[in-house]
DNA sequence: AAAGCTACCCGCCAAT
DNA sequence: TGATTGGCGGGTAGCT
């Protein structure tokens, strides 16, 4: 149950606890800090008070040496506790720091994790037996290591209620915003993100964004890929991949799947409407056009796998994701 | 908008 | 003998 208690005309500053420790990843810790501290109500006053906590005064976060003013005990007035991401991910997590992030749910914090961080809720147990997403490189290891997790690669961000996870950084950013939407309403959520530029497409919704990066493969996938890249505009069934990989389809079926991680016809289809988002972004084509570069076989089945995947419209995506040519 | 069709996916199993 | 392959068939997702 979530802490609602305001009185008439005062909200109390809600309280955001980021946690630093060991390999805490920088830029996931700097996100939330940013958009937190920017949500200010019609009189100006900040809305949430921003507190970075840790078990020790200082901690290693790459190259450099972070000095963090409060501790964990902080945690136990919080009413979101976000998780950065940690790297390397094997690396050993102080209890102290697990046993304050389960006091904290315990009590009825919310918890999210920003990318890798999903890795230190999963320690913690508070992800067992729930959907949970994290970078993407590092899923197939997330799932490893914690079999009783449902890990899904390929949203944005999973919301469980009182637990959240989030994928990459930018991924972060946006489920630092649907936080605020939460707490705050849609209103304020686009304010806060206009504020760090962020398209209000994006910032607007449920939206589930992909990754665009392929997986990290050895020989004879990487180059199918990248074949299956140069040869969107043609019709790619099982058929011809297997051909073209000389196995039979079934050995293929089964070898990208475990090689890649999806199955060869939704890689198809993914692959196609990421290039149809990066010609919406970069061309003015039609989007019967469009459709017929990225291999759709109609503008329609492009609107509808668009929709589905991308949580937009083509054409709102257009427009707010255009890029614009430099001016000269 | 509904129905029929096609291609896919995956469990199963014999063959390599 | 264990691992991998590839054909088969049924259930089904997505397109026309």
């Amino acid at each position: 149950v979530a802490q609602k208690t305001s009185f008439a005309g005062f909200a109390p500053r809600r309280i955001v606890a980021i946690l630093a420790f060991d390999g805490v990843v920088l830029g996931d810790l700097s996100v939330p800090c940013e958009v937190f501290s920017r949500v200010r109500d019609a009189k100006g006053s900040l809305l949430y008070d921003v507190q970075v906590c840790s078990a020790k005064p200082v901690v290693r976060a790459g190259p450099v040496a972070l000095q963090v003013a409060r501790r964990l005990a902080s945690l136990s007035r919080a009413h979101t506790v976000i998780v950065p991401g940690v790297d390397p991910v094997e690396q050993q997590l102080p209890q102290p720091l697990l046993r304050a992030i389960r006091r904290a749910a315990a009590r009825g914090a919310r918890i999210a994790s920003i990318c890798t961080g999903a890795f230190v809720l999963a320690a913690s147990g508070l992800l067992d037996g729930r959907r949970a997403t994290t970078h993407w490189r590092a899923a197939a290891e997330l799932a490893r290591r914690h079999p009783a997790l449902h890990v899904d690669p390929n949203v944005l961000y999973v919301d469980n209620g009182n637990i959240l996870t989030s994928a990459g950084a930018a991924a972060g950013l946006d489920l630092c915003i649907h936080l605020v939407r939460r707490d705050l309403g849609a209103q304020a959520a686009a304010h806060v993100a206009r504020d760090v530029v962020m398209p209000p497409e994006r910032a607007g919704g449920q939206a589930q964004f992909i990754e665009h990066d392929t997986p990290a493969t050895d020989g004879v996938f990487a180059s199918l890929l990248e074949w299956i890249e140069q040869h969107l505009h043609e019709r790619l069934t099982l058929r011809t991949l297997a051909r073209r990989a000389a196995m039979s389809t079934r050995t293929l079926s089964r070898q990208f799947r475990q090689h890649v991680g999806a199955t060869p016809a939704s890689w198809v289809a993914h692959a196609r409407v990421r290039r149809a988002q990066r010609l919406f972004e970069t061309t003015d084509l039609s989007v019967e056009r469009i459709a017929a570069e990225a291999g759709f076989r109609s503008a329609t089945v492009l609107r509808a796998r668009f929709r589905e995947v991308v949580g937009t419209a083509p054409i709102a995506y257009r427009r707010s994701f255009k890029v614009p040519l430099s001016a000269g």
